[in-house]
DNA sequence: GCAAAAGTGTTCGGACTACACCCATGT
DNA sequence: ACATGGGTGTAGTCCGAACACTTTTGC
């Protein structure tokens, strides 16, 4: 790297003020969760500043010293109150022009969360915090329209390889279910049977002996993940075509 | 975002002077490429500043108005001579504590290129560039070692998902060299009759009518890359399990 | 002829598709 | 009875793994 880069005065002072942030960079979330057959985006509205009372991915600023990660989780649970999630890394998104006023880089990270496990509470400088239904986003702040159609394209790849859901269902669900989930993801009508017969083969998932209660029509099976066979298949990828 | 942050003086400032770097953010790029059946990376020797004579990714520090991909092939050019490269984002690695004296993050990028199609010419502050076997790197600077090894899982898994090689091989190629490409890659030996069947089925590649010249055995057919089959393929993803 | 790599053929089992069909439960 | 979703069976096809085999060329 480049030694003439001058580190004096500027370091020294950011280290003696903990709070300070680093300028030009900033965090961004993209979080998906799964309820009533439908994919929803955790989204806050601004509070304050120049994008005061606009929709926005939940994000902020990282300080001097901590790591993105917690960063990222820090940011998140002040504005939304969600909190304990497996944040993954997406992608840098820097564009010169995507930042009014300044040049700022945002990293943006991603995760599959539960809605029903989480009370939102807005915080922080978000005055509300809402899921949105995929299908049904408002417009959002800077370039985050695109930050967000990355995230789900990214998801989209991800069902293909990885087994998925274990973040996204309750613990205990109907082949159903499971099956709504990858049809909400990737935008199509999948077979029953097949489905079934495909997911029972990798042995990724365990029945419970336990039945639905309180349906209008025959009780379905519900079943668990096998955490190991899960970590596994996480880790060795696997197909999904359909 | 935070709107409480100040951005009055230490911005207007930075505008003013377009080779202002970023403070606390650089670039690093993972290059890799393929000659004698060896997967290779491009280094640099650092010829000044903190890391001199040390062997490290090629990378450096981003300026202000400048975009991400553009630093990215700018460092890549003047340091090691190499240009016209497509590079690839592949991640920001920020641990705090990852760079010597003050917090710098970095964001990866990713490419594969042919070594013959470029001289290599150490440049800005690099001492030397030169191509490394990936069984055989010396010890890198920083938190390098990690980097490379990301962009090394990162091209296994690619390259299970994706067609690879345009990138790679020479305009015309024989289907050995393409298994061992894979081979390289994968670190694993594949049947020859099977590779060729699956590679052949998927109308990725396109017979030459040319034969390989002074082989000391039977001389092997010459292919090229469809490159609309290879785009539409990369585009949609497939599975290449082995 | 022999070494080395090119290239073809064949068998077998597993896996995916498409679709028909029966089962259980509440209204 | 019938609607709704749960769940099984099956025939046909395709694909990949394994491995034996033939061909071409230089030495």
């Amino acid at each position: 790297m480049d030694s003439k880069t001058k580190t004096g005065q500027n370091f020294i002072s950011e280290t003696q003020y903990p709070d300070k942030i680093i300028e030009a960079l900033s965090i961004d979330c993209v979080i998906f969760s799964f309820k009533n057959s439908h994919l929803q985006i955790l989204l806050v509205k601004h509070g304050e500043g120049i994008g005061k009372g606009k929709w926005a991915l939940p994000g902020g600023w990282i300080k001097y010293n901590e790591h993105l990660d917690s960063a990222a989780y820090r940011l998140l649970e002040h504005l939304t109150g969600v909190k304990d999630v497996y944040l993954e890394q997406l992608q840098a998104f820097g564009n010169t022009d995507r930042y009014p006023g300044k040049r700022v880089i945002t990293i943006a990270f991603f995760a599959l969360i539960q809605s029903e496990n989480y009370e939102l509470h807005p915080g922080f400088t978000a005055a509300d915090a809402k899921w949105f239904d995929i299908q049904q986003l408002p417009d959002l702040l800077y370039d985050h329209n695109r930050i967000l159609r990355f995230g789900y394209e990214y998801l989209k790849l991800k069902v293909r390889h990885e087994p998925i859901g274990f973040n996204l269902l309750p613990e205990k669900f109907t082949l159903l279910q499971l099956q709504e989930l990858y049809e909400a993801i990737l935008e199509v009508k999948l077979d029953k049977p097949n489905f079934r017969r495909k997911i029972m083969k990798m042995n990724l998932i365990i029945d419970c002996k336990e039945k639905q209660q309180n349906v209008s029509h025959r009780a379905a099976n519900l079943y668990r993940f096998d955490e190991s066979v899960y970590n596994r298949l996480k880790k060795e990828g696997f197909n999904f075509e359909f």
